[in-house]
DNA sequence: GAACAGTGTTAGCGCTCGCTAACCTGCCGG
DNA sequence: CCGGCAGGTTAGCGAGCGCTAACACTGTTC
């Protein structure tokens, strides 16, 4: 378990870039990058427009910022995982259940991250591209040792389609979060089961 | 087999405003609808910016247009398959293979409408909207009858599950079409097949 | 052969948006 | 008590973008 439980956590007593973040995240998700204005960002946290450079160098700063602290947080989660003593089936359920159970508590986060790497800057971009690497890396790993028939490729392949399965959370608010949680595990862990 | 059997073929002999859909989907697809100029899509396509509206009546109009027309064809398809005579695993075989295919065929329009509806004029997002939930009802349905075990808000979730898994063609390239097609739909099988 | 429909061009309007400038206010340490 | 910093405010600049206007060229039709 990472040292940081939950990356950006809604409102509260946290601090005001938090605050910020958590309100971006929600708007990028809904209205897309570019439609959402400076404006509408600061109203949402109470202030507003270009007060919100005391705490960020740009609009592009904050998504940045979300971007990187969500790939951080899927990465330290999920390399805390694969190094959990085990059998390799054990390892696999695990980084599924960490995995729903990220998409399920911030399917906002989800969506922005699968939808807005293209509006990073491009060292931004660079780095949240590596930090996905590596996880997808965690992932070929696990898969492989649970089911050595498979080649790199294939392995891959079935990392990706198994994120766009649980990543699905965003459209996927008509069952219970437990009920759904339980349901998208059985079916990651069953397209995996089915890729050897 | 719906009578179109491809929406929106590349380019070729096809007429301007197919490709200028071809163009705009791809350009949509990589930076996103407001990160794409009228003067983008027209160079695009060889002609410069405000020529566009010689064939649509505003930029809205064009993602409109694709968008509907993607739902449509998905929609024609699935019906089309499920009402093929055949075991209720045949008729999910078939709805599987029918989305894997176009899911395979054309990334950039499984990109654009999964990350563009908020993009859309009101008009237009409620007769996609009302296509795409017509195109889950007919999977719930292959769904149920083939597991009549799963409850109606299960399968919706399953079959919102699969679309994602499916729809990971844009991020695995790295696999050979038909290598991908076959694994895909394994995945999606075995994963269906764990629902219930 | 003139009229015209179809399809392209360039110039430029008007609006929005990210960001900066300049100013204000409350808190806190010495 | 007062100086400075943290964190707000509003006004407005400059760039970019969607779209329209006005015009040009080509081919077809009567």
């Amino acid at each position: 378990m990472p040292a940081n439980p939950t990356p950006l956590v809604n409102g509260e007593k946290a601090n005001r870039r938090e605050q910020i973040l958590s309100a971006a995240a929600e708007l990028f998700a809904h209205h897309g990058f570019h439609g959402v204005g400076i404006d509408d960002i600061g109203a949402a946290v109470g202030i507003s427009g270009p007060a919100l450079y005391r705490h960020f160098r740009s609009k592009d700063a904050i998504l940045g910022e979300m971007l990187n602290s969500i790939s951080r947080y899927l990465l330290d989660g999920g390399t805390t995982w694969a190094a959990r003593p085990g059998t390799p089936d054990d390892t696999l359920a695990g980084l599924v259940a960490f995995h729903v159970g990220f998409a399920l508590a911030h399917p906002a986060l989800i969506t922005v991250q699968e939808r807005n790497l293209a509006n990073l800057t491009d060292a931004d971009r660079k780095q949240v591209r590596a930090l996905q690497r590596q996880y997808v890396e965690v992932w070929v790993r696990a898969i492989r040792e649970a089911m050595p028939e498979l080649g790199e490729r294939q392995a891959r392949s079935a990392a990706h389609a198994v994120f766009g399965l649980i990543n699905s959370t965003p459209y996927n608010r008509h069952l219970g979060d437990s009920e759904l949680a339980e349901l998208l595990s059985r079916l990651a862990l069953g397209a995996l089961r089915a890729a050897g």
